[in-house]
DNA sequence: ACAAAAGTGTTGGCCCTACACCCATGA
DNA sequence: TCATGGGTGTAGGGCCAACACTTTTGT
């Protein structure tokens, strides 16, 4: 039915064809095989959460062109037609951190009208947890500058992304209590202080020491290393890693990591 | 740099073309106004879980059209270019059911690059909570038929949809542990006989019948009503409802509604 | 010596689980 | 009178929250 028309040539041809894709609306299902009308465009936006002394932070490119040229904003992109979101996500990430090897997870698909003011652009959200430690940020293509923020207190952002980032936080939050993300955030080894602070950052209410360290030593996924702090003006701290094997069994088995 | 470039008139150019999206990929963020290149197709599929006598229902259509002609699948279809996936999944709820006053969430959204066999479509999936007996439901315009099926033992399904129901399936029992989205399920009056079948089927579990009714009492979101079953051969239930007003009231307030 | 974080046990209360019998109705 | 689901209370155990002092190091 639509296999002759072509695409718009031009931005200003979206309102003529938006009749079109009316009549595709009365239908329930893709159409067969040959099918072009105007589409909304994907892309995927990045809320990377990663932690240091000062806590929880978040990374943020400072956009090179218009629309909100100079703002800063979540990184991001198009998603190819040959890849898949994921995909995409990773892509984008690694141009701003040299790394493909970081904690990804879809988190939303955002998709007003109007949430881009140049076209129709429907974005699906993920968000990333990596250890700042391990990498140096550096600008993308597309991007003059790219820096970690406190997530707590973040300029203002371009598009819809501060709403992005609202549901990060809280979906970050919501996760940190049943399973032990903290480990996506930390380095290999870290002390349980450390990793006390980070929840507390995450949860937004301080914790109760002994019963913190208590709860997490039953899991039974921290294995305590033969070192130690050193060079810290206080009694030295024991430090632990992340046992990821035991982890993955307790996973299977059905056990809850609730804090 | 794109914006003289026409659009595919069919898939055969797609793979032509992915060169030119590749060339977009090194960006991270949309070019500025015109751009135009190949896109994926935008979709929504619902799950549509109901409950009744028999237990957990989903609601499935027989396509009418290929591919995946004849077989059952999620009722969904594309979006639009001026409506978000929301209003596209309502839209398309309403050609099966009738209504569009159902309870809805986002669920996932699936991008495999393979997941249709004619092109490149990337699915919102949505997953839905409806009372059948507040609906009739009728076969939209590309479907030869809508039935309800028992959500435990679905015909074999088109396109991923196979794995959208197993994610859906995961979600309402995820959230029906700290949701009492058992009212989106039940008639206005119920009794706590059903609620508790309901949860039952939704966890794939037996409950301890006073323990239900102890928590669930305790929550305060139950009126009971002066009023009883009849007709019933055995000894009438009181009937119940949900009180709404109460429910956003704790939910403000930060309750937790564990069963 | 002091500052700063590490490390360590116990108790009371609450909640969750398990469990068995009588009741009201229609057939 | 029988079959069916409705309705009710208690006791034991486990888990969670609250709480304060000593240890080790650097300055």
């Amino acid at each position: 039915m639509l296999s002759e028309t072509r695409a718009p040539p031009g931005a200003f041809l979206i309102a003529l064809l938006t009749c079109v894709v009316r009549l595709g609306e009365r239908t329930s299902e893709p159409m067969p095989y040959t099918y072009d009308h105007p589409r909304p465009t994907l892309t995927v936006d990045c809320v990377v959460f990663g932690v240091d002394e000062e806590g929880l932070k978040l990374l943020l490119i400072q956009r090179g062109h218009d629309p909100f040229k100079d703002q800063w904003a979540l990184p991001g992109g198009f998603v190819g037609i040959d890849e898949t979101t994921d995909d995409a996500a990773l892509r984008e990430l690694e141009e701003e951190t040299g790394t493909r090897d970081i904690y990804l997870e879809q988190l939303y698909t955002f998709s007003a009208v109007d949430r881009d003011p140049r076209q129709r652009v429907v974005s699906v959200a993920y968000y990333a947890l990596v250890k700042p430690s391990d990498l140096r940020v550096q600008a993308g293509s597309d991007a003059q500058d790219v820096r970690w923020f406190n997530a707590r207190q973040l300029p203002q952002l371009g598009f819809d992304h501060k709403d992005i980032v609202a549901v990060g936080l809280e979906r970050l939050a919501g996760k940190v209590r049943y399973v032990p993300v903290g480990f996506e955030l930390l380095p290999k080894k870290f002390t349980l202080g450390q990793l006390q602070a980070l929840y507390e950052h995450i949860l937004g209410r301080p914790l109760d020491k002994r019963n913190f360290r208590r709860s997490f030593l039953k899991m039974g996924v921290l294995d305590a290393l033969e070192e130690y702090q050193t060079g810290v003006a206080h009694r030295p701290s024991q430090l632990f890693s992340f046992n990821r094997r035991e982890y993955q069994r307790l996973v299977k088995a059905g056990f809850s990591f609730e804090i």
